[in-house]
DNA sequence: GTCTATATTTCGATAGAC
DNA sequence: GTCTATCGAAATATAGAC
């Protein structure tokens, strides 16, 4: 790998790890085994740095999802699909917990992905679940914006929950919680 | 208020809108008011005032839960009360984003009170399913345990995807798409 | 109890040699 | 392109006067 990927994986770990506050340049340096003024040939700042590391690990996320929700087989089936995946629980969701960085929500270049992952996934899930109302295995009566928002918002706090019990059970009740009653939920 | 009560409230403030390791002392002194010499002399340093912060927030977070999910009526009413009750949704949740910290996750005496709350706060809303169940309101098929986790991580949930949209929204739908899947699991 | 002065380390970046 | 040297500011405390 190149000094500049290096350069990027690094920041990608760390941004996960200790979120954008709690990163300074020399750890980034430091991790990738660069220094400084290598740093700052390829990247302006750490700015520009975490933006180049965020949009990699959006656009991982977001194809690791669109992954799981295209296989063929019903929508709930798809949903369960891909809220069961192998995670890394305890680590949280490393696009999620930027929303906590104050400096990340402040700065609208770093913001920008964020808010776009996010809003790519809830609309994505609302068409799964319009897909299983076509096709009669869900009801009607659901709506699919607030499901979908529902689906992402018990993953997203799942992580929340299995890092303040440093546990990935709480994580994985959430998610059977939801599936249960989504299931619930279906076509009668 | 004195001066004491003054550095508890301001760390409070911070420790909402930046975190622990976005907070600095100098910050917190200049919010009170109160010189560097008064602040070390009510507290040894930066974490034994954050758990006091941190243990005046999760008490109220709980007596406030608490009052909310004991009013008279049915299980699903009052969990509807609690998730529906006004809160500061672009703010977030001034407890769940301290999971996200990696310093007060790596200090056992800042992270005991999240850890706390959010194991009190789950068996509480467990309880609550339950007395739904044996109440003939909610369907025996019910987890209680994953459902109430499933309730509390839409909540949290609900705060990251309200911060990445910089939009209460969807927040509001996640609250309203897990009570609409609830409903539909009631005993019939 | 509260203040100011000081100390040490780190942060985030720039300068300039090679 | 990469390195080391340096910079001004901030982080987190400690010292000691009042």
């Amino acid at each position: 790998m190149n000094t500049r990927d290096r350069l990027i994986e690094s920041t990608r770990t760390l941004l996960w790890e200790r979120g954008y506050v709690g990163t300074s340049p020399k750890s980034i340096q430091q991790l990738a085994g660069v220094g400084q003024g290598s740093m700052y040939h390829h990247f302006s700042g750490k700015e520009e740095l975490a933006r180049a590391a965020i949009d990699r690990t959006a656009e991982e996320i977001g194809a690791a999802a669109d992954a799981q929700l295209s296989v063929p087989g019903g929508a709930v089936e798809r949903i369960a699909a891909y809220l069961r995946r192998e995670r890394d629980v305890l680590k949280g969701c490393p696009i999620g917990r930027l929303t906590q960085d104050p400096d990340v929500m402040a700065a609208p270049v770093l913001r920008e992905p964020v808010e776009e992952t996010f809003t790519w996934l809830r609309t994505r899930l609302a068409s799964v679940v319009t897909e299983g109302v076509d096709a009669g295995e869900l009801s009607p009566a659901i709506d699919p914006a607030a499901t979908a928002s529902a689906i992402v918002a018990t993953l997203q706090g799942g992580y929340v929950l299995a890092r303040a019990a440093d546990d990935a059970r709480p994580f994985e009740q959430a998610i059977e919680g939801i599936l249960a009653l989504l299931g619930a939920y279906s076509a009668r």
